[in-house]
DNA sequence: TTAGGGTTAG
């Protein structure tokens, strides 16, 4: 009677993940004497690890007398629940050599669970083998985590098999198999699934919206969140309001991140700190960094994302002093700072020229905060570097690095070189590059427009050749600008706008009125081997324009325009944009590839250095 | 005692 009752109740706890109350049972159950008698061992440490005790749930695993399969079970679900899969699978082996255990169907879905969040489908094969061989072989619950695990790994078609033998389809195996088409970019399949799905739940939706939104489609996920909620989809949880409010950071939509933000507030998951912390990137990466500043100021438990959201938005908008004065708050806020809080230190030091504070940064990463620098810290070192012209220093730390440089290691010190007018080592490299990773199609782009800088077009042709044999397409540059209620995609080049006239108009008078002013087209930027006057036009055409011209035409008079652009905006519209700010008189604020410009008075926040 | 959906960089 008496330890049913506190079965019942560690139960209870594990559900609520009531830490307090969880620990005073354990304390009545020792002083009444209880804590041996079956199945109490095995619920104390499910109930610590679902309350995230797991030093308390570990200490009693590692002290009782007999240990079963469902106290393996526990202990692994533990450890998943901590989110240290890889210690899940490092302790599973134990359980045949100290135990001489053999896994029951609990214990092998917890460990898919972990090979999904690792990825470790190399692992998780030989362990699904081990379960077809097992007595557990028909289990649905294990067969829905080997749909989870394969699809995290994005080997769809073995999850797509396994899904179809499951014989009793419930909403966690259908939900897993969506997910996993959304997320791999195959969502025409996805919703077709969601479609044929025969009881359509919020985590499903969820599943699919999220999916969509990481695979890059954020447009089509607005659509989706639109349809759910016509769908009657009742939002009691706030986990597909933080992807649609992702999907406006994507879209740099700031009017509809504005109408999301508001949802959020109507539903009332304005606590939540998931949601919080995308409302502040979302902000920011819709360049209104005063507004995410504002919803970071009222979160009232700020987590390490939290911080490094707000650090790295700062960042991305040249306010370096702002990213390193929160990075203190942050600290005497007694938050330890992760391996992106770091990238976005190094990064902001890097864009404003902070040598010393950014090497001292990267220091302090491994020597105050134990952690290990990756590929793209020393990326982000060799950024800081270069970018100041130390460029021995740069190469130094490719060549002295724990990890082979990738292109955007060799991306930053080949943009270095052509800044400081280094085209002969700027060729070494790409040469260097090209002999390393043939394969990589950035590769050939990179050595084409190293070779352009330097006017050797006969190479130009010849790496433009090897590009059309290998198939690798460069990215057409495109910008977008938000208007509000609409936004339209422009392409360099063209324009099948109804204002395509005046578009063209305005960008002339403009043009004749900044030569006025002294402006002489740098056609160093276009990278063909073309008269000076067509190089002239092609700059004229360049996308970031005809979005510009497109905003000063159709905006709001007075309202500060908005244009994002997928690549990192050209040279030349660098300077032609702090020109038509100033004659217009307007505030131009265009987010590229790698930060924000805000274009105000004649100047960039940038100070021309990005 | 097991399985599904959310935020920060790139």
């Amino acid at each position: 009677m008496q330890y049913s009752h506190f079965l019942h109740q560690l139960r209870a706890c594990a559900k609520t993940r009531s830490q307090l109350q969880g620990k005073k049972l354990h304390a009545q159950i020792i002083k009444i004497g209880l804590e041996q008698w079956e199945p109490l061992p095995n619920n104390l440490i499910d109930m610590y690890g679902k309350c995230g005790l797991l030093h308390a749930a570990l200490h009693l695993f590692d002290e009782l007398p007999q240990r079963d399969p469902v106290s393996w079970a526990s202990i692994l679900t533990a450890h998943n629940q901590a989110n240290l899969p890889h210690c899940t699978l490092s302790i599973f082996p134990n359980m045949f050599t100290f135990d001489r255990l053999q896994p029951d169907n609990f214990v092998f879905a917890t460990i898919f669970k972990a090979c999904g969040s690792l990825g470790a489908v190399k692992q998780g094969k030989q362990i699904h083998a081990h379960f077809v061989l097992s007595p557990f072989s028909d289990d649905d619950v294990v067969k829905s985590s080997l749909v989870d695990m394969y699809s995290k790994c994005g080997q769809l078609d073995d999850a797509h098999w396994i899904f179809d033998s499951i014989s009793w389809k419930n909403s966690v195996c259908w939900t897993a198999m969506i997910s996993g088409y959304a997320r791999n970019g195959r969502s025409s399949e996805a919703i077709e699934l969601l479609q044929r799905m025969p009881v359509k739940d919020l985590f499903s939706w969820t599943a699919l919206i999220s999916g969509i939104v990481q695979s890059g489609d954020s447009s089509d996920a607005i659509k989706l969140f639109v349809q759910m909620q016509r769908e009657g989809i009742r939002i009691i949880d706030p986990f597909v309001l933080s992807s649609v409010v992702g999907a406006s950071a994507n879209l740099a939509a700031l009017e509809l991140g504005r109408q999301i933000h508001c949802l959020v507030v109507v539903f009332g998951y304005e606590s939540s700190v998931f949601v919080s912390n995308a409302l502040v990137d979302m902000y920011a990466k819709c360049s209104d960094i005063l507004a995410a500043k504002d919803v970071f100021d009222k979160i009232p438990k700020r987590d390490v994302v939290s911080w490094t959201t707000i650090i790295v938005g700062a960042a991305q908008h040249g306010k370096a002093e702002d990213a390193l004065t929160l990075f203190d708050e942050m600290v005497l806020a007694g938050l330890k700072p992760n391996e992106v809080t770091f990238v976005g230190l190094i990064y902001a030091c890097s864009h404003v020229g902070l040598v010393d504070k950014g090497c001292h940064l990267f220091n302090s990463m491994t020597k105050d905060y134990r952690i290990n620098p990756s590929l793209q810290h020393y990326t982000c070192l060799l950024d800081l570097l270069s970018r100041s012209g130390h460029l021995d220093d740069a190469e130094n730390v490719i060549k002295t690095m724990p990890f082979d440089p990738d292109e955007a290691t060799w991306a930053a010190l080949l943009s270095a070189c052509k800044r400081y007018g280094n085209s002969q080592r700027g060729i070494g490299i790409a040469n260097h590059l090209l002999s390393l990773n043939p394969q990589e199609p950035s590769s050939y782009i990179l050595l084409s427009n190293t070779y352009a800088s330097a006017g050797m077009w006969d190479y130009v042709s010849k790496v433009r050749k090897l590009m059309a044999v290998t198939a690798v397409k460069k990215e057409p540059g495109y910008s977008w600008v938000d208007l509000g209620k609409e936004s339209w995609v422009f392409y360099a080049g063209k324009t099948a706008c109804q204002v395509k006239e005046e578009i063209v108009g305005l960008l002339k008078d403009l043009d004749m009125e900044m030569k006025r002013r002294g402006y002489v087209p740098d056609t160093s930027f276009v990278l063909q081997d073309l008269e000076e006057q067509e190089k002239e036009q092609q700059l004229f055409w360049h996308s970031e324009r005809l979005a510009v011209a497109y905003g000063l035409l159709k905006a709001v008079p007075g309202t500060v325009i908005r244009v994002v652009k997928n690549l990192r905006v050209c040279g030349d519209c660098h300077t032609v944009l702090k020109f038509i700010c100033s004659i217009v008189g307007r505030e131009i604020i265009v987010r590229d590839a790698n930060r924000f410009h805000h274009f105000k008075d004649g100047k960039c926040s940038c100070c021309d250095f990005w």
